[in-house]
DNA sequence: AATTAGCACTCTCTATCGGAGAGTGCTAAT
DNA sequence: ATTAGCACTCTCCGATAGAGAGTGCTAATT
């Protein structure tokens, strides 16, 4: 409704980043005290009153300072807030990490992950979708036991899939070779989705079911096996949740089930931007009151997903938004050489 | 010292059944309130000095009643201890959600930690050792890009490993299928041992460095992917926990790595009896104070491991025990289910 | 008109106190 | 050997009071 004078979006910025940095309420004496602004208390204490009015602060009790309401935290985030850059030595720390482990994707994000909630202390994710454009190499099918047959197959960046299968009639080895090879011919080097056109325009082969099995298997995401998170100990350390029932509702929040759709849902709604900040209860999408996530696509469109952080409300936003960036673009810079490596001559284990 | 007189010990193992169940410590009046000793609480408290002396029980201030010491515990669970039978509806919940998944060792000892872990309201974990018996059922090479080429083996169990390697010179996919059926008629049911001793008795095969990769891959662990824990949520919520400090440590305990390790030293320390209990300190194993674990090895030998819970040392090791023994061996059966279904249609092929 | 000094008021936090309740240890009686 | 009786200890809970911090409002100041 108002637009905000310049000195009131100061005093909001400094009780936002105070609050984020102590989780204390801030005084107004507090404020006055600091040399920036050279106003009395009483000065402080009107402006609080209309930052109050306005929406963008509160306060706990009558007697004890003001803490930022969720749109006090978004407006901070959109129009106030200081993006605390990378310094050098965090980039080399970082990047000399990644180069040990940096083979294959399945290494890298659990480790970008742990150094992302170990920088920003709070739960850190990163989800892995499905590449619908990865190509089948090779399928095999391997006889168990008795009725159970094993369909594996392997994917073009060096996937494996698997799935057990009930087979009647009985099928030995030597014809499982057979229809193995049989299925290379056909499939080798298609994606799942030509897999399933094919499926669509013909229905004259025989193992058609066995087809339409591998075309789902190769896409199939499983759950939490592309989702790597971390930081749950640490975010737990924070003095929203100090006592055991918080903290554990916490934990329930914070499972990577839960967290994994959230994440996905978040960055999937249409909206244009690459990074996101999503602070407290959103209608749009069912983030509970008190949490934030600052959450970040990275690519390239061979290998995407999502970055994120999640938190409580109190968030260091101008501290975890560039790095959570920073991460984003490392992850797609990496995913890219390493295409392009395949490209070349391919890597080692 | 002394031996326990036949009430004294009544005594002592009511204190830590209440104990277990309530986590309040045990007066003399409510001990001597229960029907079954007709006794005085002043004769009660005699009773309760005598097992102080023994160091059996303790108190924690001067007013408030006895919980059982460490020692306590332990004659507790080797002496006076009910175990609690498995009733008949559990059973049949178990075997009922078991049948769904019994495709393969990857898929049920993750649902039995998840069953155990709710059974007993503590965490439990499963471990799974390399099998050394393990069989090969096929080999097979995918070339994945220039000179990366995937190593990919199914074991009889139906487990799949693969492994990248760099293979000089080049070859391509169809050198690749003939390798891979040269080495499937020569290794194929064989165990890892047997390739190694196979490696050693002759030197003349072509790929042979090939092979003794593949025997390394047979048995090589993948900490923690073996592993499978479950319940830490529900373990919180004891009131052992319930302050965040505490709460904070018991999450470090109940890392999956530490305890992996803890699991495996307490059971491969040379003693006898497939199942064990420890509680508390103890010299012998680093087990910390307030801790306990009651331990069981499944098996048979083709597939082996041990199945825990461990908690707080007030635990219902009556309750907890039967139920650790029973899903060990029923694991121990499936597995053995699944192995004698190999060995049967092994012919077949 | 904006700022500020002044002051009463509110609320939290901490410590202290006291009484109720629970449980014990000891002694003497049974 | 058991138990009744009783003084003693310690926890728990609520009430109370005072200090401290911070606010809201009013009136004075710039």
């Amino acid at each position: 409704m108002n637009t905000l004078t310049e000195r009131r979006a100061a005093i909001l910025s400094l009780v936002v980043d105070e609050y984020i940095r102590t989780a204390v309420p801030v005084s107004s004496k507090f404020l006055a005290d600091m040399s920036e602004l050279s106003v009395s208390p009483a000065t402080v204490r009107n402006e609080f009153a209309l930052l109050e009015a306005n929406g963008l602060l509160t306060h706990p009790h009558t007697s004890g300072g003001r803490i930022p309401t969720e749109n006090g935290y978004r407006t901070y985030v959109e129009q106030l807030m200081f993006e605390e850059p990378i310094v050098e030595e965090e980039r080399i720390t970082v990047e000399h990490q990644l180069h040990q482990a940096a083979g294959s994707v399945d290494e890298l994000l659990p480790l970008v992950s742990t150094i992302l909630a170990s920088w920003v202390g709070n739960v850190a994710i990163i989800t892995r979708r499905a590449e619908q454009k990865r190509e089948l190499l090779q399928v095999q099918l391997v006889d168990i036991s008795g009725d159970t047959t094993l369909l594996v197959c392997v994917l073009d960046d060096g996937t494996v899939k698997k799935k057990f299968l009930t087979i009647y009639p009985y099928l030995n080895q030597t014809l499982l070779n057979q229809h193995a090879n049989a299925l290379n011919e056909l499939l080798a080097g298609l994606t799942s989705l030509e897999i399933k056109s094919l499926v669509k325009s013909s229905t004259d082969f025989e193992l058609l079911d066995l087809i339409s099995v591998i075309a789902d298997l190769i896409v199939e995401e499983n759950m939490s096996e592309n989702t790597y998170l971390d930081g749950i100990e640490v975010a737990l350390q924070q003095p929203e949740f100090s006592d055991q029932e918080s903290m554990l509702e916490a934990m329930g929040y914070l499972s990577i089930y839960r967290l994994e759709r959230l994440i996905n849902s978040v960055m999937t709604d249409g909206r244009d931007p690459s990074t996101r900040i999503v602070i407290g209860r959103d209608d749009d999408e069912n983030i509970t009151t008190g949490w934030s996530i600052v959450a970040s696509k990275y690519g390239p469109d061979t290998n995407t997903g999502v970055i994120a952080v999640v938190g409580p409300t109190r968030m260091a936003y101008g501290y975890v938004l560039p790095r959570v960036r920073y991460l984003a673009g490392l992850i797609t810079q990496l995913n890219r050489d390493l295409s392009r490596k395949n490209i070349l001559d391919g890597s080692n284990d």
